[in-house]
DNA sequence: CCCATTCGATAGCCTATGACTATTGGAGGC
DNA sequence: GCCTCCAATAGTCATAGGCTATCGAATGGG
């Protein structure tokens, strides 16, 4: 059986009649009449009375027209629903950030996103790298965003932007009031971290991995924002990425968050899928408005 | 698109694995990844993610997942229910009767059609001839009992059993005490007929044509029963079919039933059906089932 | 009453689809 | 680094489904 044929027979059961029902179906009426003939053949069953003159349908044939045309109105349907997801940028995209990013990027690219891509239904799910990963290589989510490199078996990823380390230092402390801060100047200072698993822990520690400072053991943030409070409490430094200082999260509240002189320890941001991914071109979009906002 | 084609997509959606899906559809393995990949193509949407040693539906294609496997189980449907009617002795059978052989007939041959044709629904109905073949022709019914002969283009004929006709007369009336009566027997005589339509009071004129009969004109009956009645009430003689003189219906109440000498007056009664009908093989065994009934 | 018309079925032919086998190519796992 | 797994590709073949031309039965009109 075929979608074909109960076109067919939809026609015929509409018009009555072969050759309107072929026209209606843009075959020949030969056509329409084997095929027919071939359904009812395969079903075992007459389902149209051919009088001459005149084409009725046979018991079993009005049993079976509903659901052909159920069939019919649902096989459009797929049509259709295809038809609206066409659009490469429509439909849900799922994306996931890292918590050291996610807070301080959105902001500045929300507004951007609504208005450039308004087709696009972007989901948005915070996730520490590994498990990001592990959400991308399983289907979960489309898109992360996060700091590179990562392992890339199966994934594409592509820079976004290039994100200086800054320095925060409670506001008596000596280097709040120096112009610039070398890395150098770091030494002995006591150091504090967050917890494991998130990448930005990793990266302060590279980034200091040449001199001589302290890790704070004590005290472990679990989020950027209790570390910059940490830090305000006296109880140490740390190293912030330029975008979680900048806005509302500025110096301030006893607090000084200051610039590295050059060369400025950076850390890349970008976006991370699957090689396999059906929506690279969402993808590719997602990625351009971020890469644009931010190279101003 | 095709049912083919949905089918190989559902395969897929529950394995999860193109080899698989493949066995699952008793094809090969490229075979099914063409018919995918043609489908996808042909709906302009990615349907599938293939992602190393895993596959995934996209977001559209669990959107068209449930209504594939809606259409297949329609079309699935749609071949069990052919399948069910495929018995042609099963099913409704329309068949209509004209009122001077329906009552007498029916309580004869209900019990034996039930019992030898047990998966037939007859549906039954009363038309004069006239109606009864307009109905024919229009699909309406499948079947007519009728007296034969009628003019039968596009329509099948087949006689069943032949019926006599017999005198009725009031018990008073002098017929009444013959040991048989001759058609001559009836000169002179006032004979009740049914009104117009009615195919008996033709043939009751037909049969009294040679002989010199007056018509009752003030009286036409409605029914066979009223038509008794009139004759019991001594208004005139009557012909009736044997049927109707048979059992519950005999001589009593003022009426009494005379056989005719040979050679005996009958009128053929016989089935018809539209040459095009589908349902020949149930219409030949309720004809069977007539016949033997009548024989006997 | 015969002829023209209507309409579905048949015959004969052609092409594009959907099937197969054999093979390639890319990713992962040991 | 090699082996394995698994989908995609290449190349070939049968046939389903399309067409045109024509037939034959049934009607309706002149």
């Amino acid at each position: 059986m075929n979608l074909r044929d109960l076109r067919y027979f939809v026609a015929l059961a509409d018009t009555r009649h072969f050759g309107k029902a072929a026209e209606r179906s843009f075959v020949s009426q030969p056509t329409l009449s084997a095929q027919i003939k071939k359904l009812e053949n395969y079903l075992g069953v007459q389902l149209i009375e051919r009088q001459p003159r005149k084409v009725t349908l046979t018991e079993t044939g009005m049993k079976i027209l509903p659901l052909a045309r159920s069939i019919l109105q649902e096989s459009d349907e797929i049509v259709s629903l295809a038809r609206n997801e066409h659009d490469p940028l429509s439909g849900k995209l799922k994306v996931a950030l890292i918590p050291t990013i996610g807070p301080y990027l959105l902001p500045l690219v929300a507004r951007k996103l609504r208005k450039q891509l308004p087709q696009l239904k972007v989901m948005l799910y915070e996730y520490q790298t590994q498990p990001l990963l592990d959400r991308l290589r399983d289907g979960e989510i489309e898109l992360g965003i996060l700091a590179l490199p990562v392992p890339h078996d199966g994934l594409e990823t592509r820079d976004l932007y290039e994100e200086p380390f800054t320095v925060a230092v409670p506001n008596q402390h000596p280097l709040a009031k120096k112009p610039n801060v070398k890395l150098d100047d770091l030494t002995g200072e006591n150091l504090l971290l967050l917890e494991d698993g998130h990448c930005l822990r990793d990266q302060a520690l590279d980034v200091c991995s040449h001199i001589d400072v302290k890790e704070n053991d004590d005290y472990r943030a679990t989020s950027l924002e209790t570390l910059r409070q940490m830090v305000a409490a006296g109880l140490g430094i740390t190293l912030l990425p330029e975008l979680a200082t900048q806005g509302p999260f500025g110096s301030g509240h006893g607090l000084t968050v200051k610039s590295f002189a050059r060369p400025v320890p950076t850390r890349t941001v970008g976006a991370v899928w699957r090689k396999s991914s059906a929506r690279s071109e969402a993808i590719d979009a997602v990625c351009e408005v971020i890469r644009t906002t931010l190279k101003g």
